[in-house]
DNA sequence: TAAATTCATCGAAACGTTTCGATAGTCTTT
DNA sequence: AAAGACTATCGAAACGTTTCGATGAATTTA
């Protein structure tokens, strides 16, 4: 009735406790032959070490935080639900536990704390998406390895999506396409991934010798770029004398939204406005027309992620002083994604 | 620089290691000094207990598993991620971790078994959505507590949403406008909550004693309920010849889909056709003409369904013995609410 | 051939809680 | 005034691992 035990696979085997030990976590001097014979009586015994009973006498949790903003998170367009879904995938490999917790985005430092952070219950920290400061004081404060996911904050390691690279790419698309009169669309301009991608919409257009004449800009600098911001963007930029022949969104959401609102006035996309978004959500390949737009791999982002802080988890455990790395940026490549809106 | 314990408590307060654990539980007899005394020294040394020491010696592991298809939660509509946060915020409170796992549709038994499964580390199981059955015969194999959230297995306890009562009241709502010739849509159909929205549509169209002649069925079985289904059935929705005046669809993925299809169509919403949906995702405030639809409160259903399981887990470990318990079902309740597409 | 290394295994002390039983002191009850 | 029932506190065993140091045997080195 009670539980399988590391002991009892000692005795099946004919070794001691450590013997067992050693052989699961594959560490000291273990003859091939004694190796063996315990691997069988694991497999026979069907044990399956207690988490608990591992994590006390080692210095390791077995679990690692993951802190998203709520309204990021639940979202309509599933995009950290992907790169969540991506380090649980990889947490999985790595036998870790992910502990969710969003967070408000007017965060309370003692108030609204996660948990596992309170408790120290987690060995690592992955944090996704733009989150206040206070957190991020906080979390620095806890002296816990942490990597950023799809945002960045001083010189903490991060994994971001190459989002200069791949707006620029999608402005050279359009300007290929015969466009000098392109206008960039978007909201929540403090995110640093979103400001990268007004970086490479203004690369792309120096390049192609466009003036400030051809180029606008459309911006709100607080609000979320959801469906509903956009439409209110879309607005003000129909709203606008010389109307633009081409937009690049600053996601797919609002693209979306600029690709309905062109509908309804009556516009037809792409012959009288090309439109491209970023991201590459599940309703780009589906609206009518279909979106142009940027794939990101968001789960192959948390995925890495998980991996880089599991090594930061590695070097923060074996020599006590952290080594003056320098902060790495892991960066995932873009991939453009021509459909019907250019 | 090493962490504050249950000894250094006990020594700042002046007693034994048993007077602070008993404290900290609540349980036993502590003079009420005493008590206060040693709340004082966890205050003062902002104690925090280390949760895997405590949960080797007593038989909990203070986790509660989280299960759903890996599509369903990355559905474009947040309706798991809702119910998702719901049991976090609650977990919260019962200060409980929740370990999420994702299963595939095409679920091995032994190759896609969540991990905190196989660990036994949760005392207890929630499962939102539709599962495969052999996860089912799993999960119920391992002998934990579960709650099922928006699914019915057996007479496993369950936190459902009112889908026929919703469903019902919708249909009326239509009737009311006057409308006769009313189609049902829907996919997914063996799922017990979508069967359940079509038997209140079916309960309305009875009491309002409409014909076979006027209610109509499109129905794909076995698709996921999402947009691009959605799109194919109102495909088959306007091939057919009489056409109906209002439609019921089993959900708002659906329902806007149903709704594009229409404008692009020419159909006027709610003139020609009325459009009626179900859960109420963000984005039915927002599409033109913004949807009637059923609202779900999702959280407030993860919540529920969180501290139902809480009850058996508490029933589970006090007595040995599972009493002979009726299986209940916990009824969330709905709220029609009426935008423009009636 | 003695000393030093490497290999293999084990015993026992940790890790930080909970919980059971023991020990008394203080009230009630008879 | 003795017996029993509460009330309050504590010591120590237990939970199931990891890990450190000890003990030899086998092998290499001097």
């Amino acid at each position: 009735m009670t539980r399988v035990t590391i002991k009892d696979v000692a005795r099946e085997a004919g070794v001691s406790i450590s013997t067992v030990s050693l052989v699961m976590n594959g560490k000291g001097y273990v003859s091939s032959e004694t190796r063996t014979r315990v691997q069988e009586a694991i497999r026979k015994l069907q044990f399956v070490p207690r988490h608990a009973a591992r994590s006390l006498p080692s210095r390791r949790t077995g679990n690692v935080g993951f802190v998203v903003r709520d309204d990021h998170f639940r979202r309509t367009e599933p995009f950290y639900t992907g790169v969540y879904l991506g380090t649980e995938f990889e947490a999985n490999n790595q036998s870790l536990y992910v502990l969710l917790s969003t967070i408000p985005g007017a965060y309370q430092p003692g108030e609204h704390t996660p948990r596992f952070l309170k408790e120290r219950n987690v060995d690592g920290i992955l944090i996704a998406g733009k989150v206040p400061d206070s957190f991020m004081e906080e979390a620095m404060l806890s002296g816990l390895p942490i990597v950023l996911v799809d945002y960045e904050y001083q010189a903490l390691p991060a994994a971001i999506i190459d989002n200069i690279g791949g707006a620029r790419v999608a402005v050279r698309h359009l300007i290929e396409r015969g466009h000098r009169r392109i206008a960039f669309v978007g909201a929540d301009m403090k995110h640093p991934s979103l400001s990268a991608r007004r970086e490479g919409f203004q690369l792309a257009c120096a390049e192609a010798g466009l003036t400030s004449d051809d180029v606008q800009y459309v911006e709100a600098e607080d609000e979320i770029t959801d469906y509903e911001t956009g439409t209110r963007l879309a607005k003000r930029l129909f709203a606008t004398q010389r109307r633009p022949t081409a937009v690049f969104c600053v996601n797919d959401a609002t693209a979306l939204s600029v690709n309905d609102q062109a509908a309804a006035l009556g516009l037809r996309v792409p012959e009288d406005l090309a439109v491209v978004g970023f991201d590459d959500v599940p309703r780009a390949k589906h609206s009518r027309p279909s979106l142009t737009t940027v794939r990101v791999q968001t789960e192959q982002l948390g995925e890495l992620a998980l991996r880089y802080l599991v090594d930061l988890i590695e070097v923060d455990l074996s020599r006590g002083a952290r080594p003056g790395r320098e902060p790495h940026r892991i960066i995932i490549p873009t991939e453009l994604v021509i459909r019907n809106t250019t």
